[in-house]
DNA sequence: GTGATTACGGACAATTTGGTCAACAACTCA
DNA sequence: TGAGTTGTTGACCAAATTGTCCGTAATCAC
């Protein structure tokens, strides 16, 4: 008994997520929003309390699509050093056009930490704790972590360290054949058959 | 034939990179940085043109400081794999307190990258290369380095990624024993003596 | 048609932002 | 003493910020 909405939220969200992905949460005005969801205040504050819930969103959109993305890639087939380079690979590509780079959503985040609510840090930190849980499983697969929890635990955090890194890197910039020298060596350091 | 300064320039200028450091471009406000220098605008305003000439002399100030440290480090004497525990470990320091971590000031730089002017930008990536080629420099110290230049420039990009993604996991609070183990693996797996 | 909901545009308010200006006090050097 | 520079305080401005409100058009169910 009343009109339908004529829009996707689940397609404005992913604007909005590309803005604060981009931008930062105080670099992204309502301008911008408006602007890559094509709708008006309004309509976006009817659907959202305020700005901090449109980042929160974001930052779950993020979580649902990209981090799952890939958990995804890490849980496919093949021994765990295979299943790292689907991953470094696919990080990898954004370096190969030479439109912006936008780096990893989570880093950013945390990154404008002191303009973030408490909801916001705890979903970041707690999403990285999960991706660090993701790639513990992953190593999981193959000898010789497999049987060794402690091995298995530091070559996570080491890994989880360098994909971090590697996408700063790539929004610094760097040069994609050092990063790429970079992700071979980082592999080859990977045990197993 | 003048009234003398009475505050210290390089002291204000070092509170100026605390708040940068700390809050990010747009998320220091000039009260903040009159607070953290305990000067007034007018006598900010005397040295510096506008905000962005503050924060582009704040990442110079880090420069000089924190990445000079770095250099001092590593610089150092010892086997590569020496050198760079060292440097780890002092990166590791900050996880000592229950104060804020602040993380790397070249990273969070390039998160704001989008409200920075390109003078800024370039710095940054600029001092990220100038690390990379001291990761290098100081890989050549010893065997098997020092002999292949294509292992070196691929274990200091794997190295230098993962000293990036170190200190964002570092500000993302990720817990100081898994960063120790993820730190451990990853010397072992630097080579030599 | 009537009522209800949605979208749009513009106007609006309240606050905060970076930055400027003026006036006065404090200090050094000649 | 007096000229010249510096620091401090406070007022002030123009612009941008988030968020609200109103009026109008469009679209559904009844």
């Amino acid at each position: 008994m009343a009109r339908p909405r004529e829009f996707d939220p689940q397609e404005a969200l992913g604007a909005i997520m590309g803005v604060f992905w981009r931008n930062g949460f105080e670099g992204a005005s309502m301008q911008d929003i408006e602007a890559a969801t094509g709708l008006n205040k309004q309509s976006l504050y009817r659907i959202y309390a305020d700005k901090r819930a449109m980042y929160l969103a974001a930052l779950r959109h993020y979580d649902e699509t990209e981090v799952a993305r890939a958990g995804e890639i890490l849980s496919g087939p093949g021994a765990p050093r295979e299943r790292f380079r689907r991953l470094f690979n696919d990080v990898l590509a954004e370096t190969a056009g030479d439109g912006p780079r936008r780096g990893c959503f989570l880093c950013n985040a945390s990154t404008d930490e002191a303009q973030l609510d408490d909801d916001a840090r705890a979903f970041v930190n707690d999403a990285m704790r999960r991706i660090e849980g993701a790639f513990r499983d992953t190593l999981a697969a193959a000898a010789p972590y497999a049987d060794d929890a402690g091995l298995r635990k530091a070559a996570a955090a080491k890994l989880l360290a360098f994909y971090f890194g590697l996408r700063v890197l790539i929004k610094a910039n760097m040069p994609a054949a050092t990063l790429r020298a970079g992700v071979r060596q980082a592999l080859d350091e990977i045990d197993g058959d």
